[in-house]
DNA sequence: TCTCCTCGATACCGATGCGTATCCGATACG
DNA sequence: CGTATCGGATACGCATCGGTATCGAGGAGA
């Protein structure tokens, strides 16, 4: 309205130009992810997400039509990353063992940030179907993914062991996030070699 | 409404006296557990608290100082039970294999209302630190009381393994953990017996 | 029976948060 | 250069929640 009449000011004269849609939507996931994973997800507000993003509520939400839908789509991306990440780092992987490493130290790497909005993830599929449908789509296919290469290599290298490849991919996801779980609050508590110790009890080399 | 106006029929009279003050915390804790669990620490409102508890706000201030008091006296609660039963529950056995069948049973029992609680104390835990020292140190008590066993068995009944108490202990608990996040959301995902093979194969008995 | 006092009920306040209606600068296009 | 559209900024409505001040019922003691 008259407000361009006493504007003169050129403080205000951002000289960047207004960033692309694609580029805001990933920084509002972006701040998403750190701020949901610090104060939880009920207990973070919009305003805080796009404060740290750089943005304001507006640009939230023209990007999301709500909070519960940008968790959604946060928990899509990071599955989607994880899922990556693991095959990623399987990539030229030519023995058991090392395979194993290599899964154990992708899964198991001390990410608090992802941690809790892992368990954040967790805990909103517990109570809400929605959310439960795409947590547990996202889980199935990360414990696919391992248990595809767990089978290669259990039919390529034989071992001594009774575990089918889908047992033995869900005790190391399971015991990943439990080692996690007792690591995170009280690090002292979890010696750096358990994971690999149980591994190799489980699985009998045959030379 | 004008309540009290025509409020002479007899139907909400209760002949009842009040309650005395122990039994309305005890009942609010009680409420507070099944809120808490059900809806997050964030999620819920002291009125829902009491509301469960059959009472109002005013029952909840006057026996709890604020909405964290409650759940810090909760989760003490809660650990001091966890910690009785599980000592309950190794009170009598015999042999290493009942012991830890007993011991496991006890913990991955799937109560999806502590479950889901524990990992509310978890996620506070792990972001206030008043809250991490009493978690801790209930947990650290948890673990002192199932290696205490352990130790006692594997003195006793020797068997072929390389794991001491404290680390067999931890495999134990953070695989429990780790079992019930896979199987809340997705029951199908976790066979029953996973957890005791593991366990047979970490523990060679010596005939 | 009368009085005091404990303690849960009630009403209320200030703060916060989600979602939305509206504004307006910038970009795209003719 | 002028105009339409896009999209983030701003302001606000409405609901909720934690915490508090106050009230009043009911049990205990004399």
């Amino acid at each position: 309205m008259l407000r361009g009449v006493e504007q003169a000011s050129p403080i205000d004269v951002t000289v960047r130009t207004r960033p692309r849609r694609d580029e805001v939507r990933a920084r509002v996931l972006a701040a998403a992810r750190v701020v949901f994973a610090d104060r939880g997800f009920a207990g973070a507000s919009t305003d805080q997400v796009a404060a740290a993003a750089g943005f304001t509520k507006g640009a939230v939400y023209s990007n999301f039509g709500s909070k519960d839908e940008l968790f959604l789509a946060l928990m899509d991306a990071e599955g989607a990353a994880r899922v990556a990440a693991v095959e990623q780092a399987l990539d030229g992987t030519t023995d058991l063992p090392g395979a194993l490493a290599v899964v154990g130290a992708e899964l198991s790497r001390r990410n608090t940030s992802w941690q809790l909005l892992y368990l954040e993830f967790w805990q909103r599929a517990v109570r809400d179907p929605d959310v439960r449908t795409a947590f547990v789509a996202s889980r199935r296919e990360l414990r696919t993914r391992v248990t595809e290469v767990v089978e290669r290599f259990l039919a390529d290298h034989p071992v001594r062991t009774g575990w089918d490849a889908g047992s033995l991919t869900l005790v190391l996801l399971a015991l990943t996030s439990g080692l996690a779980l007792e690591a995170l609050p009280d690090p002292d508590a979890v010696p750096d070699d358990v994971l690999p110790r149980v591994l190799a009890d489980l699985l009998d080399e045959i030379p």
